[in-house]
DNA sequence: CCGGGCGTCAACCGTTCGATTGATTTTCGG
DNA sequence: CCGAAAATCAATCGAACGGTTGACGCCCGG
């Protein structure tokens, strides 16, 4: 495990998978394993036989599969690389789902090239790296008491109403009563401290626990 | 001006700069005159002397100055370079407040290369370039009447719900009585099609007409 | 085995919101 | 100079929302 290190790049935007290579080539012992613009395509690379050490990924890739799924499907392969998750920000709803779905790092975009090079090579000798902002956000989770951790269902919840459907239309498309909706919302506006669904909508975005899109 | 032209690359994150500056240094008529991770920074660049023809600047960029300011002052320097935008999201907020700020292009990231070397050539002949999906949406805001084009007063109330704002406390935030806020919404509802704050929230994020930050 | 979180539902009540109508002032473009 | 759009305010009314209380079954973990 002493020699290259391989890195498989993953990213939607060929801007950003140019500097990644840059970055990658100018590492004495790294290299390129090969790029990829979303999650379908990496696996395609990776079931073809292309056996990188780490994969850099990020997580919003427009319109292939998300890297959430990615990163399940990869860390579900026979032997599989080191995921290093590569994103833009801290507040990401999927942060937690990404380390959930096998991720053995978590790298912020605006990272200067230094942290990125030693997160490959901590990645590739199977370390943990998480950048201290998304670190930090996650000791606050966890410290807190994972106090702002909704539940499943009031987070499905929260989600609709940041599409603004009304309580009426959330009970539908749910097939629950309207009764249910407002308990969960109650539920939901105790846990982010708010006291309105706008408030909600607001406070969960901000918090990551939904995303925008 | 048939010379080598002269790139300044302004973005926040060091990885996109560096997949900048490699497709930049690819081209051979063109160079990299400079890299700045701020408005900030890139205006005090040009202030000491450095004279790119093209600045191809990011419209997000986290802490510093944000993209919008940076392209009004830069166009309002003497003999100012033409301002190319380089962005994530075709559905951003600021496309049109970029384009009134002076810039000469609009790209997206997930463009492939050559477009963005053609997009370079073309503003350094200064010439107006906008990616399809860029200029599609603008021209869908003009074609329909700017419909969806809300006051200045409008957009600001629509920001305010979007952080959860009740009709009362918008209306002490911005020193008016609550049946103004209460009109005003009732003509963002009319504008945006929807009938309730929330989804004037979703659908004003939607339409990229506020921000989520 | 039992407490507790989760998900489901109901009834009540006060408040906020959305819709409507109508009015005044300013500003800007034709 | 006149009309249109923008911004301001008021009053009303029904519907939607938020808070509260109470209840039931499920399942997990101590």
């Amino acid at each position: 495990m002493s020699g290259l290190i391989r890195v498989l790049l993953v990213d939607d935007h060929p801007v950003v998978r140019r500097g990644l290579r840059a970055l990658v080539d100018e590492l004495p012992d790294v290299e390129a394993a090969g790029e990829a613009a979303d999650g379908a395509e990496a696996l395609r690379l990776l079931e073809d036989g292309v056996r990188p050490d780490v994969v850099l990924m990020d997580l919003q890739m427009g319109d292939g599969m998300h890297g959430v799924e990615a990163t399940r499907r990869i860390t579900a392969l026979p032997r599989p690389p080191a995921v290093l998750i590569l994103t833009t920000y801290s507040t990401d709803a999927d942060i937690l789902a990404a380390v959930e779905a096998g991720a053995t790092g978590y790298l912020l975009k605006d990272a200067p090239p230094e942290e990125l090079a030693a997160a490959v090579h901590a990645a590739a000798r199977g370390e943990t790296v998480l950048a201290p902002p998304v670190a930090a956000r996650l000791l606050g989770r966890v410290r807190s008491g994972g106090r702002p951790a909704l539940s499943p269902r009031e987070t499905e919840i929260l989600g609709l109403l940041a599409e603004g459907l009304a309580n009426r239309q959330i009970s539908r498309r749910l097939f629950i009563s309207e009764a249910t909706v407002k308990t969960h919302l109650v539920h939901v506006y105790g846990k982010l401290g708010v006291d309105s669904r706008t408030a909600a909508v607001a406070a969960g975005l901000a918090a990551g626990l939904i995303r925008p899109v």
